[in-house]
DNA sequence: TAGGCCATCTGGTCCT
DNA sequence: AGGACCAGATGGCCTA
């Protein structure tokens, strides 16, 4: 219905966009949409409100008389009226987007991994975060403590490449150990059951690949509903998390990884992992001097604290 | 240069 | 009537 709304507008109505960079004063700079712009131009001034009603439309030519209300004419009062309405109306939308942008930068600063130089897209935090609050709500279903690859790879579901990297390097984990150059999952053999049951795949051939089909995890450890194919390419850099320059863009905004990333003595953790430890960066005693927890954290991490505590 | 991401404008729809 | 929300369109920027 809208796309046949939308097509009509669009042949009906000649665009005559101008640039949006001039947000300040929105319909200045663009001037009103075709049809109002046509109207308004194509006719002789008015003040009496546009009351008068446009008869022309329905004698005009062989063409059958429009059905539904009348067209009123657009006076120069109208127009001016229907300007501001609408230059308010941008306003206001552009007061939303940013703060719906600003929610997602907040956002963005309680996933597991944020960094201000190599910001997550809107659509991958909104992905991470997801998987984030399903992981997190699945260590404390299983009340122990998880297997840190198991995390990542739920973390990992269904996030590009580049992000992929980014959150392995955020948790310490050198993304080439658990992903193959392929892109897949590579460690461990975690053996999720096939949909029908009969047979377990590991993530090596499931794990991050197109086959993979993370709607149905194990019962140990479910994964969280897949969204559809990851966007195939990312303005993020895919460079590894390991190096230099992707350690110091990844801050411990992440309040799970960061006590696994320093060292278990700090914080009495750690993971259940078979070879992890030994993908793990030989670096973990906080190689990164920008960490930084954000203050605000969610109720829940006290809780996680005290648990992975225990 | 293509593709992804983003900001903005815009008109439609729903709600108060 | 006006505001919030939504989705399509558009153009700019950036990167591979």
């Amino acid at each position: 219905m809208r796309s046949a709304v939308m097509l009509t507008r669009l042949f009906s109505a000649p665009s005559v966009l101008a640039e949006p960079g001039s947000c300040e004063d929105g319909l200045e700079a663009r001037g009103l949409d075709g049809r109002t712009h046509s109207d308004i131009t194509g006719e002789d001034e008015e003040e009496d409100e546009g009351e008068e009603e446009d008869g022309d439309e329905d004698t005009e030519g062989d063409r059958p008389k429009k059905r539904g209300p009348k067209k009123r004419r657009m006076t120069q009062a109208r127009a001016e009226r229907s300007k501001l309405r609408r230059q308010k109306a941008n306003s206001r939308e552009r007061t939303r987007m940013h703060d719906l942008n600003s929610g997602l930068d907040n956002l963005r600063k309680v996933v597991p991994c944020y960094s201000k130089t190599q910001k997550l897209s809107k659509i991958e935090t909104l992905r991470l975060a997801k998987n984030y609050i399903w992981a997190l709500s699945e260590i404390l279903r299983a009340g122990k403590r998880p297997d840190l690859v198991l995390y990542v790879q739920t973390l990992c579901k269904g996030l590009s490449q580049p992000t992929t990297n980014l959150v392995a390097g955020c948790l310490q984990l050198n993304s080439r150990n658990f992903l193959t150059e392929q892109g897949c999952f590579s460690v461990p053999p975690y053996h999720y059951p096939c949909p029908s049951g009969s047979n377990a795949h590991s993530l090596q051939t499931h794990g991050y690949c197109s086959t993979y089909d993370p709607g149905h995890g194990s019962a140990e450890y479910p994964s969280p509903e897949y969204e559809g194919p990851f966007s195939a390419g990312s303005s993020l850099k895919p460079q590894d998390c390991g190096s230099p320059d992707a350690e110091r863009s990844c801050h411990y905004a992440m309040r799970y990884s960061a006590p696994y990333a320093q060292p278990a003595a700090a914080h009495g953790l750690g993971f259940e992992s078979g070879g992890v430890r030994a993908g793990a960066h030989s670096q973990s005693a906080m190689p990164y001097h920008d960490t930084q927890l954000p203050h605000n954290r969610p109720p829940a991490y006290e809780e996680l604290n005290t648990f992975f505590h225990n």
